[in-house]
DNA sequence: TTCTAATTTGTTATTATTACAATTTAGTAT
DNA sequence: ATACTAAATTGTAATAATAACAAATTAGAA
């Protein structure tokens, strides 16, 4: 069960702990950027004992490692995500969600004139989802 | 002489504070993208009675007319820029500088399929900058 | 010049993150 | 299997950016 994420550690050559394994396995299971806070509470529940110091830890290792990668688009806290192939992310303003966005762009390739060395490459897209605004087209017609 | 900074807030019908024309002035003149406590500390300077809150206050309003924009490359605290003109950040880990990076894009035209509505795009680089490289160079050269 | 809503100011509160020291544990060597 | 040690986990305390708020001030309209 654990399997997949005891490999992912030990080809990076991490120690395998119990907490580590459940991190990585919620972020493997919820693709919605989560906060640390939303991690370390959900978590939690199943592992009172977890502290969120570990996951602000271990969110730390694994993101050194390539593994997860966090994002600031939200401007007030670090979300995160699975390091899964480039792709972007979309900012919703009214429903606060935060979605894959899979789109080439040529400057992904992490090279970049200028002479500045790329390491990493992030494109933020804010402004309102196709849920919110079907959504608002609906409340307009309804009154 | 703040002639120029009176007409962008004429222009979008904000009320002229001599606290705003020298944050407009101060971003203007400073395209280092400054954070809060940068454009408080120098301009306090200059003006002592200016309040922090009046730089959070103003730089606020400035964004919601567009004609300022914040970026959250930095991951720890807000950075500003004056708008001009659609263009990507690049982040150095070394210096912390943060730079203007014009290149062309074709997803910065703000719209995007998936049925979203774009408001806003950022690119974010982050890595070595030229400079920092050069230095790397020379020191291992030189011993 | 007067008036009023908006702005500025200073302080206090909140929130995300980091620092730190004590306890526990993973994984190696015996 | 056992003992050992460096690394990880935990809980608490500190820091730093930002927001909330109320009183004093001011821009711009009447």
């Amino acid at each position: 069960m654990y399997e997949k994420y005891v490999n992912i550690l030990k080809d990076h050559s991490i120690k395998i702990t119990s907490q580590r394994l459940e991190i990585l396995k919620y972020l493997d299971e919820h693709h919605t950027h989560p906060n640390v806070e939303e991690i370390y509470s959900e978590l939690k529940k199943k592992h009172p004992s977890l502290s969120r110091t570990t996951v602000y830890n271990s969110l730390e290792i694994l993101k050194k490692n390539r593994i997860v990668q966090s994002l600031t688009i939200s401007g007030s806290e670090l979300r995160y995500d699975i390091e899964e192939g480039l792709h972007h992310h979309f900012l919703c303003k009214k429903c606060g969600a935060i979605l894959d966005i899979s789109i080439a762009c040529p400057n992904m390739d992490r090279t970049l004139d200028g002479g500045h060395r790329v390491e990493e490459v992030q494109g933020y897209f804010k402004g309102i989802c196709k849920n919110c605004q079907t959504k608002e087209k609906g409340r307009r017609i309804n009154g």
